[in-house]
DNA sequence: ATTATATCGTGTATTTTTTACACGGTGAAG
DNA sequence: CTTCACCGTGTAAAAAATACACGATATAAT
């Protein structure tokens, strides 16, 4: 027999009143023999009028009423945690190809108020136009990451972590590409950074960086419909990426 | 009733032919009943010999029969995940005040033999003399890390995550100095993160980026024991450390 | 058409950081 | 009293980060 009971957040989009009870039952007959759950929870980043944005969904325990929660499930027996988290991602957003990384587990005894569930936080960047179509569907939303007061659970703790990790994560990865269409100009990548880690940068330096590394490749194409001279369009090389050999010392720096 | 069954590796320092049976069977349970387990696997790193070594157990599994295995147990009902790894730590080398920190969970499908456990690995740093005194009791053994064959279950790749994670942790925070005694000289340091590291660093400018940070504190006291010319003791100023404000932006680097 | 405006794209001088490298000093051992 | 191994310091050259300026080109307003 394989336990089902729901997790952080409402994995079914069927969610109603009947199901609530049935939920209830689980967790409290979970929490009465003593296992404990595990669960993936997602932090989904997207970047949408120069802001930081996280997906969110209202979080469904009388508890935690009106409060935003982060999209999680419990982990299935038959799945590893990375596809847990692939499959909440793909229930929710209807991508598939996307940017995810795992970045901590947090298992506060008291995190979970109805039982005690040990989750393993998940980032993931994705284009926020190309998910725009579902997002009617229900409760979610787009959230500021930078304005959010309360949260649910510990999910605001867990995602200060995810912000953080990510704040350092882009400076040494080539992830900030998955928040853009394919194609971008450099501006819109600067006002990615600048947004991501709060920070003015000087453009002809920003440009300078950038092409030095030799991973951006000219499209040939422009910008359209801005109001000024159109820059140009580049997309990011990530076979050559791939291939670069890295320096191994990079220094120390405390 | 709270579940208590054993981990990856064996929990009671007890371990006999009768207590076995007894994790079997209950592993057996778990895995028919659909439950997912919790465990914490702690990679504790030591440095002797100018070497960077790991501390291992012998696997108690027959599957396992003799093959090294990070220490680790399932996680109690009542104790967060840093309290398990603490406690691992504690029971294991009797050190309390150490280096401890989450680097990532594990939990593939297959990874435990006997049922479906997912782990978290912590990666700790200690001091290898501190912990001389309580290595004759059992199994346990510091281990190279560079020349390791295989392991107990994905020990291995747990292994070599948290040695990638250390390389890069110890060129951005001082943890490094948890490996060494309280008072080290600078050829001892950087002979540590020559080891770990893997690379061959120039002495004066080691010298000059570590003066430089002005976190080093001179403690007026000598090496000793050394046939040739005495260095400086220095100590690790963390006080110092922690009140230093960082800078925010350090630039893209892929 | 002309002008205002906003951004694009490039280059250069300055400062800071990193790297490479040399020499005299001190203690132990023979 | 010489050899050896490491200690401790300084400096010149190279590389990287920063600050900053100007002409070009698109749209929109006049």
């Amino acid at each position: 027999m394989s336990l089902k009971i729901p997790s952080d957040t409402v994995p079914e989009t069927t969610g109603s009143a009947g199901m609530q009870k049935n939920i209830k039952t689980i967790l409290k007959q979970l929490e009465s023999d003593g296992i404990i759950g595990i669960s993936v929870d997602c932090v989904i980043f997207g970047f949408d009028d120069n802001e930081l944005k996280v997906l969110l969904i209202k979080s469904d325990l009388e508890k935690f009423d009106n409060k935003w929660s982060l999209l999680g499930d419990l982990v299935n027996n038959h799945e590893d945690l990375d596809q847990a988290a692939y499959r909440i991602l793909k229930e929710r957003t209807g991508l598939d190809d996307v940017y995810l990384e795992q970045v901590k587990g947090f298992g506060a005894v008291g995190r979970h108020p109805a039982a005690r569930v040990v989750t393993i936080a998940y980032c993931s960047l994705i284009n926020i136009e190309h998910h725009k179509l579902k997002i009617l569907d229900n409760e979610l939303h787009w959230h500021r990451v930078t304005t959010l007061s309360e949260m649910a659970f510990d999910h605001r703790q867990i995602l200060d972590v995810c912000y953080e990790w990510l704040q350092k994560r882009i400076q040494e990865h080539p992830l900030g590409f998955s928040l853009l269409p394919k194609q971008f100009s450099l501006r819109e990548l600067q006002n990615l950074y600048e947004a991501i880690l709060d920070v003015k940068l000087d453009r002809r330096n920003f440009r300078k960086k950038f092409f030095s590394m030799g991973l951006l490749e000219d499209t040939g194409e422009l910008e359209s419909d801005v109001p000024h001279r159109p820059g140009k369009l580049y997309k990011f090389n990530y076979d050559k990426y791939q291939k670069k050999e890295r320096k191994k010392w990079f220094g120390i720096d405390f």
